[in-house]
DNA sequence: CCATTACATCGATATATTTGGATTTGTCAA
DNA sequence: TTGACAAATCCAAATATATCGATGTAATGG
């Protein structure tokens, strides 16, 4: 693709440490005071990554912005999941640079490429 | 693999739409003075994207050093190629939080994930 | 040898990002 | 309503990154 400039946001919503630990805990969520296996309370990433309520709410706001977590308000709770779409199709676009299908997992459509042994 | 953060100083060297813009053009090279199809010279990087030849070298080091690029000296010049396996390598990574399964996104299908034992 | 070319490194400045404290907004429960 | 809680926003300071000019290093050509 030649839209990697498309992602860009999204890159570098990826680009913290933090955010990433946050984006592993959305992908599998452990139990914690607000959070089940399908939402993530924010209250529960404080603890999570060590930081302020704000430092917290200004890394989520990167993510969602960028399109990469949907945020979905619950009373006075604020719960977080993956936008997995988002992250299909930034492995397409980074596949497509790498040469080869992103993941044999994921495609249910796949076959239009032509599968390259490494 | 659980480790997005494995992949950290990968996404910060993709946080940059300057080197978006590179490895776009390193990804499929357009003819210039020092460029062939399969190399690219750091010279003519300079004049894609408009910036000074110490800017260059450094975005070039944050792409080698992140390993999304490799460096080949030839003489007095640098050529530039993409490492595409790096990039097949992250975008499973990604596939691996877009495909909705939490599990372990290991491929069912070896083929393409001969480099990367767990 | 010296001069030139191509790139890397250094030093300083400008900009962007991260972070926490204080404050504000919105929601629920008495 | 008031009180408490969750999260967002505002503000200022600390840190990181990007950029350029000047200089250094290595290789080529005379």
């Amino acid at each position: 693709m030649a839209g990697m400039l498309a992602h860009d946001a999204q890159f570098r919503a990826l680009a913290d440490p933090l955010r990433l630990r946050i984006l592993a805990f959305l992908h599998k969520p452990e139990a914690a005071c607000c959070t089940d296996a399908e939402r993530v309370c924010a209250c529960d990433l404080e603890s999570l990554v060590g930081l302020s309520q704000p430092a917290v709410s200004h890394h989520m706001k990167i993510l969602v912005q960028a399109g990469l977590v949907v945020a979905e308000k619950s009373g006075r709770w604020v719960f977080y999941r993956l936008n997995r779409p988002a992250f299909a199709g930034l492995a397409q676009a980074l596949a497509s640079l790498g040469g080869g299908d992103p993941a044999p997992a994921l495609a249910p459509d796949s076959a239009s490429r032509s599968r390259k042994a490494a």
